[in-house]
DNA sequence: CCGACTTTTCGAACATGTTCCGAAAGTAGC
DNA sequence: GCTACTTTCGGAACATGTTCGAAAAGTCGG
């Protein structure tokens, strides 16, 4: 099991350290990965293209990473790392909207993010750079009133939500990389399915906007409101 | 490309049709999918498995659907069908919550959605046996007194709200069936994430309760409301 | 019966993520 | 120097979804 070790990378033998010297890190790993990415693109991230990169064989990196998910989680912890936390707001509510939105943005900016999204206990592989917006939204829904259950209950609305719009938005946008930009590719019958036919035209342009902050704010407002009332 | 011909297995030659008689038909393709699901669980439909339980070559599946996500798609809209429509009630919100819980529980009952909720534009691949949800959802909408742009709106956050829910909800089954039910791995630092620290034992406790109808209505709840008092 | 045309079938091949297992390359004790 | 022991490396192999191209098996017009 490779601890998470200080050595960065050919450091010959740190201390009295037995067994066959590593030639790469998990370090070194994730620079290449980024590498790869800047470079060809993040479809182009396969394990045997990153081993090449590296100049190791494909089946070594199985000792530095568990799986590609996990590199991937890695690579996006590292990534919230890098952008840092903003002041929240001081009001419970807005620090909520503020920290989901926040989880938002940080995925949305990440195309990818929809490959490991569906990882098992996705949450559960983060560190404190990205846990800290999990934090914040139990937190203010603590601090606004709610018992944890109700705490906890207000983040995993929230949690279902963005997941449900990050994978959408990221399908849609690779879908939009080949089609033109419809979601749905034919007309429907006026007969069984009328309010469908009557916005069909429209449905992609409305679809185009960014309603993700709206419907937050909406569904923030409702838990806390149906929290504190139970009281 | 492969109408949806009416012919359901081998007849010879139904009509003045030229060509090699097919061996088989999307018709069968779709029951031996589901022998093969109901036999030995739906992990274990591979593309070769199928062919080798019709009895056919692996490739020559892909002349009667499009791709393995296709089929899975053709198998829910069969599924849907076998399901029916529940008589829907008649006041415009209890009929978006009621069609927007019908889909949940058609995913939720569905294990394998979370592999095809992912594919590039999911929706616009459903046929009318599926579609007679986001039509109850958006008719509600409408009838409630919302803009076409509104009651796509209010689709859109109901749909990114299942679909996270459903996926999760999935992962953390199959994540359950190996370790025992813990969302997070490890105990957090109580000094950097106190709430969660706080919570943390509980936590999967917690998240082991159905919150979506609740949910659900607070959002519906507060979408319309909004809505209306904007006109 | 024969050649053109059409549709279907399917084996070979490819790229992918991942597991297995033996070999390599060090240190520690003697 | 020699023998454990430990850790890392990496090639072979596997199952997967999918593409390609050539062969098969019909119908149709003559």
């Amino acid at each position: 099991m490779p601890r998470p070790s200080a050595a960065s990378a050919a450091a010959p033998a740190p201390q009295g350290r037995t067994g066959r010297p590593p030639v790469t890190s998990r370090a070194e790993i994730l620079a290449a990965a980024r590498r790869l990415i800047d470079r060809d693109g993040w479809e182009k991230l396969t394990i045997r293209r990153l081993a090449a990169e590296l100049g190791i064989g494909a089946t070594t990196l199985y000792h530095h990473i568990r799986n590609k998910d996990d590199l991937l989680v890695l690579m996006l912890n590292q990534y919230t790392a890098e952008l840092g936390r903003p002041t929240l707001p001081s009001d419970p509510r807005d620090r909520i909207v503020a920290a989901a939105t926040a989880m938002r943005d940080a995925l949305a900016s990440w195309p990818w993010a929809a490959e490991i999204l569906t990882a098992d206990g996705f949450v559960g592989l983060l560190d404190e750079n990205a846990l800290w917006m999990v934090e914040a939204i139990v937190a203010g829904a603590d601090d606004y009133g709610c018992t944890p259950a109700q705490s906890v209950d207000v983040f995993r609305g929230i949690w279902y939500y963005t997941v449900g719009e990050v994978l959408v938005r990221a399908n849609t946008a690779r879908r939009r990389a080949q089609d033109p930009d419809r979601v749905f590719s034919e007309a429907f019958d006026p007969e069984k399915l009328p309010h469908l036919a009557a916005v069909f035209d429209r449905w992609a342009q409305f679809a185009q906007r960014d309603t993700y902050p709206e419907g937050l704010r909406i569904f923030v407002d409702g838990m806390l409101a149906k929290a504190t009332s139970r009281l």
